[in-house]
DNA sequence: GTTCTTATTGAGATTGAATCTCAAATGAGA
DNA sequence: TCTCATTTGAGATTCAATCTCAATAAGAAC
């Protein structure tokens, strides 16, 4: 976690009448501190590993204050739950997800982008935002025989 | 319903070793003949007023059937619902969904599919399937100011 | 049509992610 | 330091979906 994090941070804190606790600033350490798109219950983990037991409860709360104030970026790929990953400072990108071994890749596309506000408009849509994921399977999950267990 | 579907479908059954019962006769039925993505509460409610009364538990059994064998579509748009469309004799498609009123549209757009192609190919995917959703204000909403209650 | 085997059904229990409840703890302004 | 609204944590609750298991019924064999 950078000090320009932290101080954005707390300025939406501060803005948004929010306590600065210690809980929720390791919630938001941990999200930094990781390039990965993560769930809330691997946060939670992963705290209470390093001793820093944050309740369950507080990540989700948590999460849902960095997500709705833009600190962090939400995905869902369709297994019911978030996966959540570092946004500030980051742009808008989209995914490419392997259904084997659940790899994910990033990718962006301005070509796309430009395309999907032709579609929105045609259709009168005024775009807010989108979800754009590619499945398949990745270099290594290729190669790989499918198990019949 | 037409013939075909009922045939199709009766052919699924058969050759999965899967038993043609009145109930996964009236769910197929229930999802046919409607052009909507419905979820499957709504599928087993529905069935219900016509006092067709197949278990909840049939339902989801027989959706999983359906969507399995490629009988009809399924989407997921973030709120933890899947949706399911009559997919029989139609092909792939996108879809625009109101943020407000909840009104999905469906597109099709060659060129994004192309280019996705090639994403998946740089980035050495397997390209299998795809979600592209567009999510904005509809024609309707556009015009309605925003309730503050 | 009758019998037999096995798949299917329905009712209710269970799961799992996420949210809610409420008493106790605590941040932060005065 | 005092005060008080906010936050926390533990456990309860929600909700879609899945599972369990006894009762039922499909459909093959005769
Ligand atoms: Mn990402
Ligand atoms: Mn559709
Ligand atoms: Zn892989
Ligand atoms: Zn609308």
């Amino acid at each position: 976690m950078t000090d320009l994090e932290l101080k954005k941070f707390k300025k939406v804190l501060k803005d948004e009448n929010l306590r600065l606790t210690p809980q929720r600033v390791e919630v938001f350490r941990e999200v930094c501190n990781s390039e990965e798109h993560r769930e809330a219950e691997e946060i939670y983990l992963a705290l209470r590993k390093k001793d820093l037991n944050v309740s369950r409860s507080t990540v989700y709360r948590t999460m849902d204050i960095l997500y709705k104030y833009d600190l962090v970026e939400r995905m869902d790929i369709g297994d019911g739950k978030w996966r959540y990953e570092h946004w500030l400072n980051c742009h808008h990108h989209d995914h490419l997800i392997c259904i084997r071994c659940g790899t994910i890749v990033e990718f962006t596309n301005t070509q796309i982008e430009e395309i999907q506000k032709d579609v929105a408009e045609k259709f009168n849509y005024q775009l807010v935002r989108h979800v754009h994921q590619l499945f398949g399977l990745c270099k290594q999950c290729r190669k790989m025989p499918i198990s019949v267990n």
